[in-house]
DNA sequence: ATGGTGGACTATCCA
């Protein structure tokens, strides 16, 4: 029997960024265990797609895959309990072919739903398009996003991933000191506050946090106490269309995964609603 | 104090 009786129809997605997930193939049970997930949406799975572990994932209950994955760099794969299917005619951001997305229709309770699994570009050390030319890849990836969903417009749509921006204030451990470090500098966080506008996307981790509370899901490897320290950025999102924002039931930012064996930098993040 | 660590994969690139 479904474990969720009071909540039967409620659908769970999580995203995490995996960093290798032939690597840590092993603490997706664990993402399981704590999460109950129907959706997972991985990114940076580092893995070409002919060496993707699905029978592991297959035996965690995830029985509908989809993967768009390269060697050494980027991937994104979303995993779900539910029949998915994927969007064919999604775009090629900034016309690369580098694996940073995968747009899915998920067979949802109440209907289809809508899935966006993003895997924003980091953009590199200096905030400077002309200096560093993964800073503009960066904004400009965020633009054509922006003007994709502006267009289209989202219902019954759910966009997760690691955005690679840290918009609000409190998304970061100490806001003046970050204003010239990418992922907090305010062009990029004006490119993905546009972005999130552009379609009525409504950000669904703050939703359920107050924007004057600190907000995390990144820990940098670079640091002898991550916990200690605590100079965490929040650049994993979920957003939901402006008709499902009524029907955000709950979330969840595993931070108890930081300190998995071999953890990744970034820690999973859930919410569940009624599609 | 401008470092530090980690993954992919073989000399560095990327985060």
């Amino acid at each position: 029997m479904a474990k969720r009786g009071a909540s039967r129809q409620a659908l769970r997605i999580a995203t995490w960024n995996i960093n290798s997930v032939r690597l840590r193939l092993p603490l997706l049970q664990n993402l399981v265990t704590d999460l109950a997930p129907d959706v997972i949406c991985l990114q940076e799975t580092k893995c070409p797609d002919e060496a993707f572990p699905h029978e592991g994932i297959a035996a965690l209950g995830f029985t509908h895959r989809l993967i768009r994955g390269m060697k050494g760099y980027n991937g994104v794969a979303v995993l779900s309990r539910l029949p998915i299917t994927l969007r064919e005619d999604d775009p090629d951001w900034c016309g690369k072919g580098d694996c940073r997305h995968l747009g899915v229709m998920l067979d949802a309770p109440g209907g289809p739903v809508e899935l966006h699994n993003f895997y924003v570009p980091a953009g590199g050390d200096i905030p400077d398009r002309e200096a560093n030319p993964k800073f503009g890849h960066k904004l400009d990836f965020v633009a054509e996003a922006t003007r994709w969903f502006d267009a289209r417009g989202a219902k019954r749509a759910v966009l997760v991933g690691d955005l690679n921006i840290a918009p609000l204030e409190h998304d970061v451990w100490s806001h003046k000191q970050l204003l010239d470090v990418v992922s907090h500098t305010p062009i990029e966080v004006e490119g993905l506050i546009g972005w999130q506008k552009a379609a009525g996307w409504h950000d669904a981790l703050r939703h359920f946090v107050p924007e004057d509370q600190k907000l995390y899901t990144w820990w940098s490897y670079r640091a002898r106490d991550w916990r200690a320290a605590d100079r965490g950025r929040r650049l994993d999102h979920i957003w939901v269309s402006d008709d499902l924002a009524g029907k955000l039931s709950r979330h969840q930012v595993l931070k108890d995964a930081r300190d998995w064996p071999q953890a990744s930098d970034h820690v999973p993040v859930l919410v569940e609603f009624t599609p």
